[in-house]
This record gives C-alpha cells, sequence and structure tokens, in this order.
DNA sequence: TGATTTAAAGACCAGTTGGTCTATATTTCT
DNA sequence: AGAAATATAGACCAACTGGTCTTTAAATCA
C-alpha cells in the first residue's frame, strides 16, 4: 500500500548528474569571472554537462546565475547564523564576524572578490530579480549585527552613547567595503587591527 | 619669427569634435553599465561620433575605457583634494569628505553606484592596468584621510588611543562599503545619522 | 583652385553570444 | 523485450561582438 497515493516512478533513464554540485561549480565560475564574462562554455566546463543537459535543467543562463546567486547567499546567511547565534555571547559573536571576514578578504582569496557586491555592482541596477535577493541580504546581516549590538547593549558591554542600528550600518558598511578594496590590495594585519579597533570603539 | 621651431599648421579639415567631451560621455556609459554591457554602438550614440573616429581618437574600447576611468578616479581625487586640503581644518575636512559620500549615495544617485568600485568587481582581477589604477586610487585616498587624521592629532582633537592609520582605513571602508549598499537599499536619513555616530567615535 | 586632412556613414569581417534541435546512446522501468 | 526517460555530442541558428576599411562630404590651408 506504500505507493498508493504518491506520483508513478519515473519510467526512463534516471538523472546522472548532481544538481546542486552543479550549481556550485557554476557559481565558482560567476565568482571568478562576473556574469556577462561567463560564456556559456565555461558554465559546461565547470558543471561538465552538455548544453541540452545544462538548458533542460536550469532554463537558461539568467536563471542558473539566480540559483548560483542563491546558493552564494544562503552560505553566507548561515555563517552569519552561526556566528551570531543570539545564544552565544554577542561581543564574541561580533569578534568572529568581523575576523571572518578579515580573513576571507585577505591575500587570494580576497581578490577572488564577493559575488554578492561584484553581482550588485554588475547587474542590481537593470535587474529586479538580483535586487531583490541583493537588498535583503545586506537587511538580513544587518539585521543580525544589529541584534547582537543590541544584546550587548542590555549587557551592558556598549560603550556609552551608542546606537545599535547606526553601529550596524558602519559594521555592515566596513565589511563590505573591506571586500572592495581588498580586490586590488594585499590587505593583512593592517586590516585586523582596523577591525579590531573598530568595534573596540563600540564595546566597553 | 613665433613659428620657427613649432611643428607646421596642419592642412586639412580640423578636429570637429571635442575629445574630453567625447571621455566624459563614455564614462557615463560605463558608469551606468560596466565595461563588458557597454557595446560599441552604446559608446557611439553616447559620444556622437562615427565608428572610424572613435577608433582613430582612442585605438579601441579599452583604451577609451582607461581614458574614462582616468578621468573619474582624477575627478575624485580633485574632490578629495579640496574636501581635505591641508590649510584647513581636519575635522571640518572629514565631516565634508563623509557627508559629501552621504550625499552621493543617496537615492538615485546612490543606485548608479560607484565606477572604481564595479570596475574592481568587474576587471581588477584579470586585468593589470585597471587593477593598478584603482589600487593606487584606493591608497591615495586612504592617506589623505590618515592624514587629515594626523593633523587632527596633533591639534589634539582626536579621542584618546585612535591611531590614524587604523582610523583612515575604517573610513575609507566605510565610505565604499555605503556605495555598494546603496546600489540596492535606497539609504538616507540613517545613514547620515551612521556617518556622523563614526566620526564621533573618532574625535573628541 | 587644389592639396590635405578630417569626419561621417556604413559595408564588411571573423569570431562569439545565448539558445535550439537532432541523433544516438544509456539506463531504468514494466 | 520494449517502452520511457534521460544523457551526450555537436550541428545549427540568428544576433551581436569588437574592429577594419572604403567612400564621400566637409573644412581648412597655401
Amino acid at each position: 500500500m506504500s505507493n498508493r497515493t504518491s506520483v508513478p516512478l519515473p519510467r526512463g533513464r534516471p538523472r546522472s548528474f548532481d544538481e546542486d554540485a552543479a550549481v556550485e561549480r557554476a557559481m565558482g565560475v560567476f565568482w571568478s569571472r562576473g556574469y556577462h564574462a561567463t560564456a556559456l562554455p565555461d558554465l559546461l566546463r565547470a558543471t561538465k554537462l552538455s548544453r541540452g543537459s545544462l538548458y533542460a535543467a536550469f532554463g537558461d543562463k539568467h536563471s542558473l546565475f539566480l540559483r548560483a546567486l542563491d546558493r552564494y547567499i544562503d552560505d553566507a546567511v548561515t555563517r552569519l547564523n552561526i556566528e551570531l547565534d543570539p545564544r552565544k555571547d554577542p561581543v564574541d559573536g561580533l569578534r568572529a564576524y568581523l575576523a571572518g571576514y578579515v580573513d576571507r578578504t585577505s591575500g587570494a582569496h580576497g581578490r577572488r572578490g564577493c559575488l554578492v557586491i561584484a553581482t550588485a555592482m554588475e547587474l542590481a541596477g537593470r535587474d529586479a530579480d538580483v535586487n531583490r535577493r541583493i537588498a535583503n541580504f545586506f537587511k538580513v546581516m544587518e539585521a543580525r549585527v544589529a541584534d547582537a549590538l543590541s544584546r550587548a547593549k542590555t549587557a551592558g558591554k556598549l560603550a556609552d552613547g551608542v546606537d545599535p542600528a547606526n553601529a550596524a550600518r558602519i559594521l555592515v558598511c566596513f565589511v563590505e567595503g573591506l571586500r572592495v578594496i581588498s580586490k586590488t590590495a594585499s590587505t593583512g594585519a593592517i586590516t585586523h587591527a582596523a577591525a579590531d579597533a573598530l568595534l573596540d570603539r563600540f564595546i566597553r
């Protein structure tokens, strides 16, 4: 009686590739090259799919890009939720958040840049689907940081006169600006010191 | 005797268009659309040049882009030199610098974004000419801000324990991050408050 | 006037773009 | 075995890419 209400099993050859893995590989290409500079052959090489399979699975280049962008954003939000977990100490969380960005923007990692920022600059102005996703991502990040700062404030760990909303925007802008300048500059120790100095201005 | 050592006057039809104006118009297109997304016809329409004239005057698309980028950076550095002029009060200068960026990232202006950041994300990783220009621009900006902060420090106007080099990197990252998030979000009053709050953390 | 230089218009080019489609092989089910 | 669904490879497409070149008109000089 197990299959009575379910869809009949597919009859033919089953899908032989991992769709999520293909999205991840595509994400890597878009991340390294940007949207317009990635051509179909780049994606076929990276996903190891034929043209037909790729179009059957994802529709077109733009849809695949959206899937890749969503994956990238999901990963970032997951990391955010771990670092700024409400059950952990907010100041420790903020330190981890900043340190994580500094590490991720140092050296070769940094020169790869950030898919969200690159996409914001390249497409957001003329692509509503992209715009919505990125605006929401920044909103979520700022909210998580503001929440951590609020918890720090009620714990008496914030310096006098610090407004969590203002400070959250400052931290988010700092972190995103970091990713921008580290595309060309080899930031490193100095940046780590700057991140520490910034947070120290806000906590008691 | 005036023309003895100079080149003889050109014989034929004189150049009838303003090269600098053409660069400026091209800059506007690259600024709005990005490098890869601007096609030759876009540039011809904007500059009102024929294909032949454009190639004769600028060589190719990439060279014209470099000219446009240089123009954009020159404008930014000029503004920087005015705002952070050593003969003026450094704290006033820093306020003007931050306020200028907040204004320029608000509303429709903000959604246009920043040619330097867009180019950094789109091309810097694979284009040495671009990389050099942008790295240098960020270096100059950080140096100007650090200089203003140093002068503020010697004037006793900095809060205790503030290091000008660290604070300069913080301010530059904040300002560039602003431009990123304002591509999608309509920042405004909140951002102005954030900029004020940030500077207030550094000055006495 | 005639020589010279430029500009504009647009034909032309080879290469690439994103996307479709056909032919064939493969893998599962009944 | 046979039906069904999928995979791959690659031919094929119109549109567009950046770039060159030719033709013709215009503007300046001696």
